[in-house]
DNA sequence: AGCATATTTTGGTATATACCAGATGGTTTT
DNA sequence: AAAACCATCTGGTATATACCAAAATATGCT
């Protein structure tokens, strides 16, 4: 007979339990990166098993509006960065657009031999040797995507020398003279990997948002393929699309 | 003392048996639609608990490899279906560029006063009169995306008593001779609302994505607003950007 | 102060059990 | 053939308990 009542439909108890957590965030109440009550916690203060109270906070999490670290606790999540895919094609607009300092920490940087799907992509045979680079992006601190980055290592010889903690875009036009004009970006949704969220700090099967691009020099020719994967609280895209004006021709209803 | 020996730092039960419930997956063993084992199914076949079971197949349906329905099963999932976001701005494109056929479903469609937030976006006064409708896109049957779109009322008299499950952009054109021009676009991953939910025939709080529009005419004025939320495990999105050639005063940097 | 050592707290994993309500499919009745 | 009924299966919710290992904190010692 436990609250008989009011058992008819009404919402399940940790979605009750997710609004009261909710609130002060949305309210600005919790600053970024504050502490939630933990699991424990939420289970004593509402009178729930752990397991309900952890539900309540998964629920926050998978919001956008808080992020768990392992063994730590749980967080507010910052705002998200954005991303204007159309302005740059490379981090440099990020760290500009938003205003925020991007920290970069590179994680790996070898050469290797291109498989089908890169050579595919860079327009190279296969087993054409690439430059490929690793690299954790923060912002204060806080780890934000990862990007892996390609490039024909006869077309940029001794990249790996550089400092790559900086734009590779501005890297490799004051040092190769190779200048990007276009690209092409693709984004999906998708669980970050388990040695992603090592990186990331986060637990695996983190929902993540994941961006390709093939960036092409002023001949069309593509120099760089980059992957990245966000996490997927923080990300955000902008774009701005222009239907082309010049080539209304290709419209084929009779009105 | 149940398996001693392995208990040392091997990846979790529940993860193992990820491992294989993916493999047929990705092999293409089971085709899309084709349901996967029930939660007690899972636990009777490797012999773990349904809770354990049941944290298995939710790994897989963050991957992306399955949707859950209410009380009936998971089910593998389809392709996904890729929008050129800058190629067209409406979703004549979606339904052309992946070859598949969309089915609408106009779920509602009313007059509304605008409030603070459409106001500024269609660059219109608060209050002004707008039509705003709600549709569900589904292909093959299986739910998609939601859209809602606002445009201003005294802009396309009697839009309403239009047959809505068609391609706005076209309808716009055709009938009130406004033509897309160009649109700002936003995406941005979130979990999928409740009463989304319902529509999709999800769980709340699955992941999904966001795609917000203004979209806009030659002279440059917006006319349409439109949002979108996606089943993120379906949706990709893709976009040429151009660096801007004729403009490189922009840059700042001395060397 | 600086260091090493316990103790506590935390999220992650796992089991066992229980009930609910909608979906499904077979059976019976009309 | 259509409608009504019913047992079964399903995912969703919820509790109680237990152990692990890493992180944070407190404690004691030098």
């Amino acid at each position: 007979m436990t609250s008989a009542q009011s058992t008819k439909t009404r919402s399940p108890r940790f979605r009750q339990i997710v609004d009261c957590l909710r609130a002060p965030i949305l309210e600005g109440a919790l600053p970024a990166h504050a502490a939630l009550p933990s699991e424990r916690g939420v289970a004593r203060e509402y009178n729930v098993s752990r397991m309900t109270a952890r539900r309540a906070l998964e629920a926050i999490e998978a919001e956008g509006l808080a992020y768990s670290e392992d063994r730590r606790g749980r967080f507010v999540s910052p705002q998200r960065l954005k991303y204007d895919v159309s302005k740059m094609i490379s981090l440099a607009a990020v760290s500009q657009a938003s205003g925020t300092k991007l920290e970069i920490e590179v994680i790996e940087a070898k050469e290797i031999k291109a498989d089908a799907q890169l050579a595919k992509s860079l327009s190279v045979n296969m087993g054409e040797a690439l430059y490929g680079y690793t690299r954790l992006f923060r912002s204060n601190g806080h780890a934000i995507f990862i990007e892996t980055e390609w490039v024909v290592a006869s077309q940029f010889p001794d990249l790996l020398n550089h400092d790559l903690r900086q734009s590779t875009t501005r890297l490799l036009e004051q040092n190769y003279n190779t200048y990007a004009h276009s690209g092409d970006i693709l984004i999906r949704m998708r669980a970050v990997l388990a040695d992603e969220s090592k990186l990331l700090g986060l637990t695996p099967n983190h929902p993540g948002i994941e961006l390709e691009q093939v960036i092409c020099d002023d001949a069309g020719r593509p120099f760089c393929i980059g992957r990245q994967i966000w996490r997927g609280e923080l990300a955000e895209f902008s774009a701005r699309a222009i239907v082309n004006p010049q080539e209304p021709g290709r419209m084929k209803h009779s009105g």
